[in-house]
DNA sequence: TATGAATGAGCATTCATTCAT
DNA sequence: TATGAATGAATGCTCATTCAT
């Protein structure tokens, strides 16, 4: 009953406690589900609590959307280094980041599946915006591609939202999907990335 | 003022009024506003009566949804009906496919993005469930186009469950990101389309 | 627990009831102690029922207001009939006021003592508001005594005030103050109607 | 940082410091906006440091209230010592009420408007009360005035009582009531206190 | 068949206050 | 002396749902 005793954690445990409590109840419930009070009371606290580690709801989804984007950022920028050739390079990338997601699965929610646009809480910074972020990647493979002649001449902006489409696609329906029989995941991802790698690939001649 | 008066129908048609005043609700506004009160006052009823034609608001949706993609199911039957070639055919459902989410995204969300492992209590009827139809027919097509030489020889389940999650990361994006810098629907959707049915594609000998 | 047990009258009556206690309410404590839970529980029901009979606090508010207006002009209107002497009308009408506040303490506290100012909740229509309506009658009332020579020449708007402040204070005082050692209501109530008619009244004959 | 550091004072300076800011604050906004929390951030210091200083919050803004009132039994006192006549120290003394109410409504409702039936255990140290202060003032002005002949004989509790209960009620309405269209203060004060000194007078000369 | 009456649980947020240190 | 951490209770209001009729 006593406070302290419950909880000999620093103010910055807890902070964290907080926020991981409210991604998780994201991912798990849908937005809707979402409540400041069902979270004070996952995390054993009473509601007012929350409010001296945060201003308010909106400030807390704020920070937890920050959180997530920040993790998954740093995934994406780990891709670019890897590259071999673009086509090569966009394979990896789009396995890893299946595989983020799958890894990360609340994170991934948090930021693709909370119908953000809807609510004007989730407006952040848009360079931190992991959307635009792999997109301007995937552009960039794309365009030394066509220019290798790696892959056939696309229009780059909009096939660079396609991958992205079909591959957040997949990434949805692994973490969502958990009845319908889905094949190995690892045998799906490389169907996929074979798929839209084979969708890109230039017709190579006399083969 | 006498309710006998004002619906002189049978129990039949009071349920299609409900339902038609559901969809429409949901067509038209947000999904957040969607509630039994408002739906009640919307067709004239007092909020129990619907209690005596849908168990509760979650059932009440789920035939909602059910209704509304019978549709799709239907406009899919028929492209199969009158397709011209199966590559043909899976490009036709492809779009149709995006085109009805972006059409119903309340319905799409209820289906595929809300809560759905967390209440198995709650699930479609399987024979119903769109993502089923859409995976068996698909692997129809698919099984088609690779016996006529149209598509080249791929793993079936794992490949119709590819083209599926690629198309449904189409339809979530364009419901749920409004803000990005989405190219024009349609041209997202032909590159899309485009895009899987290349990598679909026999690699076209001579050439 | 049946609430149809515990509460077996009209719909007309619980309004009433409702009505009553939030009048009671808001004389018995101040302003800010009101609330719409405290006055469901006081009245036993819950607070959702009485959104069942007001729209919201506001109209709950403003219901009140109205009906104690009401009752309070009735009162002043049978004021005017008995008249003698414009100066008898006024110390009769001086006396029948105080009088009504004092029986009446919870209508006369929720309509002068309220803070209603501060609280856009209470705006209702001027023509009914109360202190217009004592205000015109005194008007014409000192207006009338001038005229007759009975009440030496004052002007009108500021005085009619006076008299009106003077008098709600010895009302205000007599509902509120219940320690400090006050006379006799009643001779207080003679001193001052004595006090006031006096000021009034013109310096009698040869002056 | 250091708050030992920010405030090198002694016990009673801090509980000085705290007094003025809430005075600060009492005059300045509405009483609805006082609150511990934001009186003790005004100053610096954490909530809980005005409990060392402070039983509550009602004792709190009964200090606060005692020590402004403080204020209004001085201006008093200085009129009695100045006055020429009893009569035009009333009427002063009538002036500077009304004067101090409107310049200090918050108190004043405090004081006089909130909840002080219910409360016993919450009153002012009786010897301050400006209800006592101001009704024995009253009475030995009028014991004077009436020893002097500029009164007439009247019963000295009943008529003080008149006074005060006239004059506060032009204190509670000019603090009340904005929107009525009440002259301008100054005159209405003015006729109030000749109405009342007025009604004192002894009927003069010849009658 | 349909309803009117009613409810319990829920929401974000703010408050005065306490307690161990 | 002063604080940081925490809390329980409260606010107006809406929701899905129940139940007796």
């Amino acid at each position: 009953m006593n406070p302290s005793d419950r909880h000999e954690r620093g103010r910055e445990d807890l902070r964290k406690e907080i926020l991981n409590a409210a991604r998780d109840m994201f991912a798990t419930g849908s937005f809707e589900e979402f409540s400041m009070r069902k979270l004070a009371s996952k995390i054993g606290y009473s509601a007012t609590t929350i409010y001296l580690y945060f201003t308010d709801r909106r400030d807390l989804l704020n920070r937890v959307c920050q959180e997530t984007f920040a993790e998954l950022n740093h995934t994406l920028e780990q891709l670019l280094a890897t590259a071999s050739s673009p086509l090569n390079c966009i394979r990896a990338g789009l396995r890893a980041y299946v595989e983020f997601a799958v890894a990360h699965p609340n994170h991934y929610k948090v930021v693709f599946l909370l119908d953000r646009p809807n609510n004007p809480d989730y407006r952040l910074d848009p360079t931190q915006d992991p959307g635009s972020r792999i997109y301007f990647l995937l552009r960039r493979l794309l365009s030394d591609g066509i220019d290798s002649g790696e892959i056939r001449p696309l229009e780059l902006d909009a096939t660079a939202q396609s991958i992205w489409a079909s591959i957040h696609g997949l990434a949805t329906l692994l973490i969502l999907e958990t009845e319908f029989p889905l094949e190995q995941r690892d045998r799906l991802i490389e169907t996929q990335t074979d798929l839209l790698i084979n969708g890109l690939a230039a017709q190579n001649a006399s083969k």
